[in-house]
RNA sequence: GGCGCGGUAGCUCAAUUGGUUAGAGCCCCGGACUGUCGAUCCGGAGGUUGCGGGUUCGAGUCCCGUCCGCGUCGCCA
């Protein structure tokens, strides 16, 4: 090593040691005579002190040009803080070092942002010079938190017998589920890889295989559109077990975050972590991943509308909609009309909802609302009962499908919930959602979807419901939700054939087409498959909710932008002419010579 | 693909209803300075207002198109 020390380890009990410090230059104080310089490395910020008597004049005269964020090497003294120079905002703030031999190892040419300015600049900025950009201090903090969070994880699986085993990147498509990424195949023209939208088959065929217990920190590809908490490629902490049942695996994941909220956060979390099923999860959040931080809870007045004269209550009951609101408590002074009409814009933008009807629960309990005049008195009450209304709540509805209902007031919850300051940032809620439904229905193409994968286990008290009423049937799946975030899932999957050719069959998955697409897969639970379950967690997800961000691309070093790009690498890039034909490809447009 | 926000000096931002030579702080360059830690003081450079078109006597400002970044819905088995 060219130095002895870090920049962050130097104390007052070093003062007298003769050190070698290497770093870059984070900030310079010149005084023509003496220059201060605040040298960084990852560990933390030392003052380093170029002047006499130690430095002479060409020293001094070097540190005084040398540009900030250069690299430098120093040697020198570790030296008590002179009498009221102390700093205490750093943790070296006592001691400095002054330097006997200065030496620029290599120059930073002007940036175009230093990681210490306080303005941060524009995020396409800081992608194109990510270099520069994981140099600050919070850049820093999430790759150690990060390394750290993936090491807790890696520890844990090892104590209980996984074995680390890495599946391909290069697979075979499977149409079905996301888009996938394709490789075209030099040696198979054609013909084309896939990558891996997840290790699942080949994960499962490790069962078949006798490994009981496994693990991989998997890297992912979905080609699919970006969100703050979605990358095109991301990681996923792979999980896969022989002879279980759900309980199992929630149990086993239970334990997963007690140790790393405790070893990462130093935080205390109680297990068994609570369940819900996604049943009551839809009913009374509206959402499958529900924000627990926080209540404003879903009431459904359905019944109540069904009385009314109002049209948009009473049509909706009637034709078999719902409508269900929530109690904003002691908002009602909080929202203007035109804000409450930008929460309507909201609703019918990202939801389709046709409105959003509010009532403001007045000093003498009465409901008052632009459309109050269209309901009775006793509904009034009734519909404020059913709430809990208080004088100074607002109580707003949605009248509309199921689907709708649970979109549009799931979203509204969040919104406000945010806006009113209901979440304590520090709060760390972990749980389960359960029973998913096995399927969906698609409307446009008519015909059902799975929920999670065709290889999802129906709960064994649903099997009957799988023949004679697919939507009934609920599947052994879980889903760990941490403050309001899915950040992980899993199931118990299907290992005996005639279940699951049931399910292909109302996938409308033919046997040519499974033997096709999967056909690998169903070979090998031929062969001996022991039952199976398991889990895949999203550790970027992890990290950034652990971390308190809102940004998956903050705990990623090297993330794209919404349009999948790398702005450093200028990745997606033309290839030449010649790359293409090697691999019997012809671009429609575009095409480089 | 839809909706919304944004793009002005290297960076962060300002610029009245469309109106004089587009400003400030930081950075950068030159000079002064031995105790600073947002160093200070003096001086200086730096702009095709993302790009293209249009309206107008006149456009950073209005209109159309386009590119890029962000948020969100669709999508993500």
């Amino acid at each position: 090593m060219l130095r002895t020390h870090t920049c962050g380890e130097l104390r007052k009990t070093d003062v007298g040691t003769e050190v070698t410090l290497c770093g870059w230059v984070e900030s310079k104080r010149d005084h023509g005579g003496a220059v201060f310089i605040d040298l960084r490395d990852r560990y933390g910020l030392t003052q380093v002190v170029v002047g006499p008597p130690e430095s002479n004049a060409d020293q001094i005269d070097e540190a005084g040009r040398v540009p900030s964020e250069s690299v430098i090497l120093i040697k020198g003294t570790v030296t008590n803080r002179l009498e009221g120079k102390v700093n205490d905002k750093l943790s070296t703030g006592e001691i400095e070092v002054r330097t006997v031999h200065f030496e620029v190892l290599n120059v930073c040419q002007t940036p175009p942002f230093t990681p210490s300015q306080s303005d941060l600049p524009g995020e396409d900025l800081r992608l194109k010079y990510r270099f520069l950009d994981l140099r600050r201090s919070s850049m820093q903090r999430s790759m150690i938190l990060r390394s750290q969070i993936v090491k807790s994880m890696r520890d844990y699986f090892e104590t209980h017998d996984f074995i680390d085993v890495e599946t391909p990147i290069l697979g075979r498509s499977t149409p079905e589920g996301a888009r996938d990424y394709l490789v075209p195949s030099r040696v198979h023209p054609t013909n084309f890889y896939a990558l891996p939208q997840s290790p699942q088959l080949y994960k499962q065929i490790l069962m078949v295989a006798g490994f009981d217990r496994y693990v991989q920190v998997a890297r992912c590809f979905r080609d699919e559109d970006l969100r703050a908490d979605r990358q095109p490629e991301f990681t996923q902490l792979d999980v896969e077990m022989s002879f279980v049942d759900s309980e199992d695996v929630v149990g086993l994941i239970d334990g997963l975050v007690v140790k790393v909220a405790k070893e990462v956060l130093g935080k205390e979390i109680k297990t068994p972590l609570p369940r819900m099923t996604y049943e009551e999860a839809m009913r009374r959040f509206g959402s499958d991943a529900p924000d627990l931080r926080f209540g404003m809870e879903i009431v459904d007045v359905t019944s109540v509308a069904k009385k009314t004269e109002f049209r948009v209550f009473r049509g909706t009951a009637d034709s078999g909609g719902f409508v269900r609101g929530i109690n904003v408590q002691q908002a009602a002074s909080k929202y203007s009309r035109r804000q409450i009409d930008e929460l309507t814009e909201y609703v019918k933008a990202d939801f389709g909802a046709k409105g959003l009807a509010w009532f403001r629960v007045e000093e003498d309990g009465t409901l008052w609302s632009p459309i109050s005049k269209n309901l009775e008195e006793s509904h009034l009450a009734e519909i404020r009962e059913s709430l809990s209304g208080q004088p100074g709540d607002l109580l707003m509805f949605l009248a509309d499908t199921w689907e709708v209902t649970c979109k549009g007031l799931s979203g509204l919850r969040c919104r406000l919930a945010g806006e009113l300051d209901l979440i304590d940032p520090k709060e760390l809620n972990c749980s389960w959602v359960t029973e998913f439904p096995m399927f969906d229905w698609d409307p446009d193409g008519q015909r059902w979807n799975a929920m999670h994968h065709p290889f999802t286990a129906p709960l064994e008290s649903d099997l009957e419901s799988l023949s004679d009423d697919p939507k009934a049937c609920r599947a052994q799946a879980y889903d760990l939700v941490i403050n309001g975030s899915e950040a992980g899932g899993g199931t118990i999957r299907i290992h005996d054939p005639e279940t699951q050719s049931k399910v292909f069959g109302l996938l409308g998955i033919d046997e040519q087409t499974a033997e096709d697409r999967f056909g690998f897969l169903l070979n090998a639970l031929k062969y001996g498959a022991p039952p199976h379950g398991g889990i895949a967690l999203g550790v970027d997800r992890w990290v950034m909710l652990l971390a308190g961000l809102d940004n998956i691309r903050e705990v990623i070093a090297f993330p794209k932008t919404q349009k999948a790009a790398d702005l450093m690498t200028e990745a997606p890039g033309a290839v030449d002419k010649e790359q293409l034909t090697e691999l019997h490809l012809r671009t429609l447009k575009g095409q480089k010579d």
